[in-house]
DNA sequence: CCCTTTTTTTAGCACTTGTCAACAGTAGAG
DNA sequence: CTCTACTGTTGACAAGTGCTAAAAAAAGGG
């Protein structure tokens, strides 16, 4: 347990450290707090022997630890509200009242990239997670249509596929099959589901049937698993840690780019906000990325901000409570 | 007028600099003519006074200049026939008969972004090129509907839209009146057309009616007005001209995430290949872009693959040109 | 006051260029 | 056939540049 001296004192390196990046060093402190740089100093061993806080080198000032930013984040951060042009932002995107609710989701999290200066991510559910409700089908010309598949959850998706010799009207019977035989079934599970239990019925009214099951099989095989929204990717850039590392823009970068790994951002199942610091984040050492889920009637997903280690805690958490809570009432 | 041996020299140091960007000196290029080193620094510099090549400072080799790289397009380069492995792994997206057509350039323009680690690009074409052909609306709950957008060139699109207190009735009907009323109309002009045709006559049976107005003005003011798919942008990075320099990363990154920006690629009506060297590129002094517009049918768009300036010309060319043929017949 | 890092300075190395004088081959005039 | 003037080529050398590693100086904190 530390004192409340030590704990001063860690918020105080933590704050001004986010502030800017530049070591900080005893003096700095002192003047804060009202002690001498010598008695900062003691203090300061103590809290990089507790593995808080560590040095850049044996002469510089302190800079907090991965354990340092924990703890910051755990005991001693007071959420900030928001100001009220920023607020004003938000709401202009909430009280579009024609807006679907992910495309409002979407859409502030666009805005948040751009006044926090961060990364976002919008993570939708999963497929296994959605169960098929619905199938349609728009023609196009004699030769291409339109699918559209929608999900318990909300979740609407369309892909054109090409079909020569199949007549409207067998295209037509087949989703009027899979609407009253297989819908309810998770995504993911469909297109078995099309071999066993559609196939073997349009084998025998569809000429080109095998055609026709193919194109189906592969609409439900392609969609999308889990949609993911990136925003203001190249907000990474602006940050010092990164501008000067070009190895860690690489990487960085490439796993931005993923969005099969940044689907792993949901792994925790947990509905509160989560933290992740530094290597916690499976991105970089020094990236930091703070999620949480959304759920509002049957629509569910996660929102993340992601920065760097050094980010705005207090902001971002407190800005993530209001978004959670404006998307789920 | 250039001499053989200017060609030739020319086409050498510009061959050898794109292999490997390090300066090339005379000593390299005297082994492959037969010539002393002498002789070659002579012709160099008359090829530096053409304004072909230059130096990076007063005593390294020469490197190409943007007109160096022009006069190579333009007169030298052979180009280069794709081997059969690259060509194999096209065909087998190009003979996959249920994709629609904008998913097979989509795909192919993926895999070349593997196989030649540049990036690449496929624009739309544009929204006021494109005129409404059909509406349909899918309702998904009580307040939830999807509209379902089909232009006359084969783009098709749905929003989620939220009504309150409208029924699916009057939603058909408006539906229906659309189609027959302004089907036809220029995507771009379809909510000015839903103002003065729409709207009147709605007013009429529809109780929420300025509500049902308001989603669908949204819906067709939102209608992309140009789909922009970028591909591998982080092969980019790879690059070592701009790996070592971290402003360029920084603006050529800004620039490949903004899809209006990319969209000016498409400024240039010609059909065939067109290579912009450079500072033509709009994006970088060090980036090249070449592009070419495909049509098939009623169906147009841009692809391009956006590299160095360093950039195998010969093979990315020789590569558009096997794509267009592909998707064009 | 001491210590370590960081920045600046310095020196040496490797490389390429431009220049110049010497040289070889060619064509035309006598 | 020979002489001459000319052009293009060659080898050698001095000068300039960037890069690297080592040394020296400066800065900042304990």
């Amino acid at each position: 347990m530390l004192t409340d001296r030590q704990n001063k004192i860690l918020k105080l390196i933590v704050e001004r450290y986010i502030k800017e990046p530049i070591p900080v060093g005893s003096k700095v402190i002192s003047k804060a707090i009202n002690c001498s740089s010598a008695t900062v100093r003691n203090e300061m061993g103590e809290l990089e022997k507790l593995g808080l806080l560590e040095k850049t080198h044996t002469s510089s000032g302190r800079v907090p630890s991965e354990a340092g930013y924990r703890y910051y984040v755990d005991n001693l951060m007071e959420l900030k509200k928001m100001n009220a042009e920023d607020m004003l932002k938000l709401q202009i995107v909430f009280k579009n009242q024609q807006l679907a609710l992910s495309d409002v989701i979407t859409k502030s999290l666009q805005v948040i990239s751009d006044m926090m200066n961060y990364t976002t991510v919008v993570l939708g559910s999963k497929s296994h997670e959605n169960n098929l409700k619905q199938v349609e089908v728009i023609p196009i010309d004699d030769e291409n249509l339109t699918v559209i598949i929608v999900t318990d959850k909300g979740h609407v998706e369309h892909k054109n596929i090409r079909l020569q010799d199949v007549s409207l009207d067998e295209v037509k019977k087949t989703v009027s099959l899979i609407n009253n035989l297989i819908s309810g079934t998770p995504i993911d599970e469909v297109s078995k589901k099309l071999e066993f239990e559609i196939k073997p019925i349009i084998g025998n009214y569809v000429k080109q049937h095998e055609q026709l099951y193919n194109a189906f099989y592969h609409v439900f095989t392609d969609f999308t698993n889990q949609e993911v929204n990136v925003m203001g990717r190249h907000k990474m850039l602006e940050q010092p840690e990164f501008s000067s590392n070009i190895e860690k823009i690489k990487t960085v970068y490439t796993k931005l780019e993923n969005d099969e790994f940044l689907k792993n951002i949901e792994e925790d199942d947990a509905n509160n906000i989560k933290v992740y610091i530094g290597n916690e984040s499976n991105i970089d050492s020094d990236v930091t990325v703070i999620k949480t889920k959304y759920k509002k009637g049957n629509e569910e997903g996660t929102i993340a901000i992601i920065g760097p280690k050094r980010m705005e805690y207090d902001r971002v958490v407190g800005l993530l409570e209001y978004m959670k809570e404006n998307i789920e009432r």
